[in-house]
DNA sequence: ACCTCATTCAACCAATAGGTTGAAGGTTAC
DNA sequence: GTAACCTTCAACCTATTGGTTGAATGAGGT
């Protein structure tokens, strides 16, 4: 956890990054697959992954010779809470606000 | 509008720049001031203010000769509207948000 | 064993990001 | 007018990013 919100939002500023999480989202893909609607190199897509994955974006799993990817929504929900705090309140107490956001994003049930 | 995601989440990474956010959200500040908590160079900041400035994320108005900065919430909302698309993390108790609001807002005294 | 498929590694390249310093531009104050 | 102040510009440096290619690794299929 504890997944820094610098790695996690320079992961999300890319545009085929984006994409991957987006195909993601409909189900689990293997590497090959993520690939194919893109033009550049699978070892670029690779790249891609390991960016996504070492922000905890996405998690992925070797079965075989396939690895499969697997989008990580708890992640991207750390960096919406983060967010969303800044769109909704303007000039409130920062440090309530912070005990607000643990409190939010302790899983205690 | 329609700043792009790229942009905006690239303003996004760096933790100088989620700093000067944090700051505005109490007031709108003059640059020399923003700049005065960093260690860096008054260059840089202006520089971190001009990305922050491209992507939306704030406004800058020249008063006089000095330049003030404001914290531009909407952008944030459009990039944490992009996060909503992901399914369950529209995540925020909802219920747990408004006691929050009215525990920081109802009390004017 | 051998061949094929799935993925990554290694070396390289051009472009960008974040920082520095020193000089320049405007604006207000004396 | 000139001095002090606020901010940016310009040139430069280094590290990182996103891409390439070709070889290497690993796991099945036959």
């Amino acid at each position: 956890m504890a997944h820094s919100l610098d790695i996690i939002f320079a992961a999300l500023a890319d545009p085929t990054r984006r994409a991957i999480l987006s195909m993601l989202l409909e189900d689990d893909m293997a590497v090959t697959d993520v690939a194919d609607p893109f033009e550049i190199s699978l070892a670029a897509i690779s790249k891609h992954l390991h960016v996504l994955t070492a922000a905890g974006l996405i998690s992925q799993e070797k079965r075989g010779r396939v690895k499969w990817c697997k989008l990580e929504p708890d992640t991207l929900r750390e960096a919406s809470t983060w967010m969303q705090g800044f769109g909704q309140m303007g000039g409130l107490d920062l440090d309530a606000f912070e005990r607000f956001l643990e409190s939010e994003l302790t899983p205690d049930a």
